[in-house]
DNA sequence: ATAATATTGTTGTAAATGCAACATATTTTT
DNA sequence: AAAAATATGTTGCATTTACAACAATATTAT
């Protein structure tokens, strides 16, 4: 069987990348008609530092899998809003630039979560829990092998 | 339960960014190694309009979700390169651009076809196909279901 | 009939992104 | 001790991408 699954459209490939790409465009509409202020890689990249106090950039820029250029980027802009500090601290006697998230950033990530949270239950709702949590499960599995395949010097 | 599932990091939306963008990252690293001289989302254009003869441009983007300029210039290339052939026709007596694949085309995406293939089983192939075909399963309900809720106006 | 709206494709532009190169400092190798 | 390799962050650039504006034509509304 399966043996004709050989064209894109029946590929895992494409159904992930269509997937992700009507889920980003659908959370940048979201962001603009409730009036969030921050792109959608900043506030990945703010929640990521919220629960990763004390992180480093190069880590962070593992985490939310963008390049350490791009993540210097992102965190100039949500510095600059005053949603994080950076300070400069040691990592294995070398000179790193970590970071925290500041008060009014906790605050701007609280109200976003609960946005978010409102908008996920909207989209999931019409796939059963039980799918959805075993499509994230999946998932998850499917790209830490994935992270062992894939060339990546960030 | 589920309540304390108000991270980012914890929801679908992550798993799909973070699996899509590694997925993208390795099948760039596979095309370069074997030496495709497609970009990847050449590739998706000519495999969609060999399933798809006689298409029309805009019915074009949005199988492949981009925009009607992407997906004009991604056929521009395509062409250049012999791999399409364009021609004006009728659509509801309006005129537009359609296309269908060459000989060459065809050998081409024959070729690169067999190497996915080759590919995607090897990523694959440390999840149950069972559990592949779930989560292809399931994405591709979420897919439809995204489609309804994002304004799209390609 | 005329105006407004819709369909299709193209061009221009601004933002995002990745990559390579660089600068600095530290560790490892020779 | 000197040289090579590694870790971390930044800058510059080229590519990708989306979005808006435009052009041309056809349909629908007034």
């Amino acid at each position: 069987m399966k043996e004709c699954k050989l064209h894109y459209t029946d590929s895992i490939h494409y159904e992930l990348e269509q997937t992700s790409r009507l889920m980003k465009k659908l959370t940048n509409q979201l962001f603009e008609k409730v009036g969030i202020t921050l792109t959608m890689d900043e506030y990945a990249a703010l929640d990521t530092v919220s629960i990763n106090a004390g992180i480093c950039q190069r880590d962070l820029a593992k985490l939310i899998l963008r390049d350490r250029a791009n993540t210097g980027r992102i965190l100039d802009s949500l510095e600059q809003k005053g949603f994080i500090t950076r300070f400069i601290d040691t990592k294995n006697n070398r000179l790193v630039r970590k970071m925290g998230i500041t008060e009014i950033g906790l605050k701007e990530l609280d109200m976003i979560n609960k946005k978010v949270k409102q908008y996920l239950e909207g989209v999931t709702k019409k796939v059963t829990p039980a799918d959805v949590e075993k499509v994230q499960e999946t998932l998850r599995s499917f790209r830490i092998e994935l992270e062992k395949t894939v060339e990546f010097n960030i």
